[in-house]
DNA sequence: CTGGATCCACACAGATACTG
DNA sequence: CAGTATCTGTGTGGATCCAG
């Protein structure tokens, strides 16, 4: 693919690079580290196997991804971001936002993917309202389950390393993006059962408090 | 098209809603205003007339655009923004300086979009530069003219109504990147004649101060 | 002239089956 | 696990034609 555009723009060349369907998904899967080919196929249900091979490769050709052999016992090949993909975030998270403005409630087929969630909070992260020491998060839904650490005025999402949380959230898709952008109230959710906590109670507050979604006040 | 994604999420959203070949290309042409289908045609060299046809239909539909019966005496229609669409200037403007990373200099058949060099200007404006009286600058570029109103901290790419420029400007699309960018020194460019300027040197220097592209330090 | 519609050839996406 | 091979649709490119 890739005849291109011809123009001598920024954004034509952006879209040269990204051309292809699912292409922006695979780097969006590739922000939160580094994948193998199955895992990406899992993240992104429905995409053909060899339309995955294609994007990688032209991805790669681009300079967008890498792609590197894996350490020992696994063996295998993952597939990474270069710091030119890596770039990508902001854009992406931008894109991301503009589009969730159109985004009803989760329908019942609707995948959730944990890559997307976990780079929604990044870009939901206020610095400012995080303090107290440093915590742990579990965030369950649709069956998966993300973590987040949070230390001083900074977030790693998903966490780097593996541990256990301080507090678990589990609640639906709806649910979460109601109380990431506000419009819902997590006393009243915790009372009606769309929202349960393993943990201290006022920690999950907190969490709400320091991830916050634009909220959808569109035309 | 637009058989979806099957995602709860903002991103796979939006590549719904821009889906296609010369979508955002067509968002971005007007960006900068207005336009007939006939002048997005000439801004978009090499897109098929029933492409051109059907983006905008999608585009209609998704709420990104939407046409409008022009006034006398020309008539016909108009295509423009919807204040959704006009939302979607940031995103493209990151896509965009992501992408120009790498552009390199410009070949012989590349076409300038005087759009997409509005655009880059709106997102290269740097107000706290910007002092001194109101100014209408004029650049020249290809053939094409784009002109550039500055009032107090802001700045107005492509300057709202017509008027006479205190400046003219011109030069090769491969200079202004290089002006823009600080790679290349006006004083050295005017010397050299890769710049020619019509009025007072020092205002256009103040535009070059003004108008700063991020530079392409790339890997 | 503007704003398309129509037709054709082709490249790419989707689906599925199969392999080192 | 990580793809390759094959077949079938459909969107795209390109040219041409047409109505207001």
């Amino acid at each position: 693919m890739n005849r291109g555009y011809g123009q001598y723009c920024g954004l034509a060349r952006a879209l040269e690079l990204l051309d292809g369907r699912w292409a922006l998904l695979v780097v969006r899967d590739l922000l939160t580290g580094p994948k193998r080919f199955t895992e990406l196929q899992e993240g992104l249900p429905g995409i053909p196997t060899n339309v995955l091979t294609n994007r990688l490769r032209e991805l790669e050709d681009a300079g967008v991804v890498q792609r590197r052999a894996q350490a020992r016992p696994a063996g295998g090949v993952v597939y990474e971001l270069t710091d030119y993909g890596r770039d990508l975030e902001e854009p992406v998270l931008r894109l991301g936002f503009w589009g969730a403005r159109r985004l009803g409630p989760p329908g019942q087929s609707d995948f959730i993917s944990t890559d997307a969630l976990a780079l929604a909070l990044r870009g939901a992260f206020h610095p400012e309202k995080a303090r107290g020491p440093q915590r742990r998060y579990e965030l369950r839904v649709d069956g998966k389950s993300l973590q987040i650490a949070v230390k001083r005025a900074e977030a790693t999402v998903p966490a780097s390393s593996p541990g256990e949380p301080d507090v678990v959230i589990e609640a639906s898709a709806g649910a979460l993006s109601e109380l990431f952008s506000g419009r819902l109230d997590p006393e009243m959710a915790l009372t009606s059962g769309r929202l349960r906590v393993d943990g201290d109670h006022a920690e999950a507050q907190r969490l709400f408090e320091m991830f916050r979604f634009p909220s959808a006040d569109d035309s």
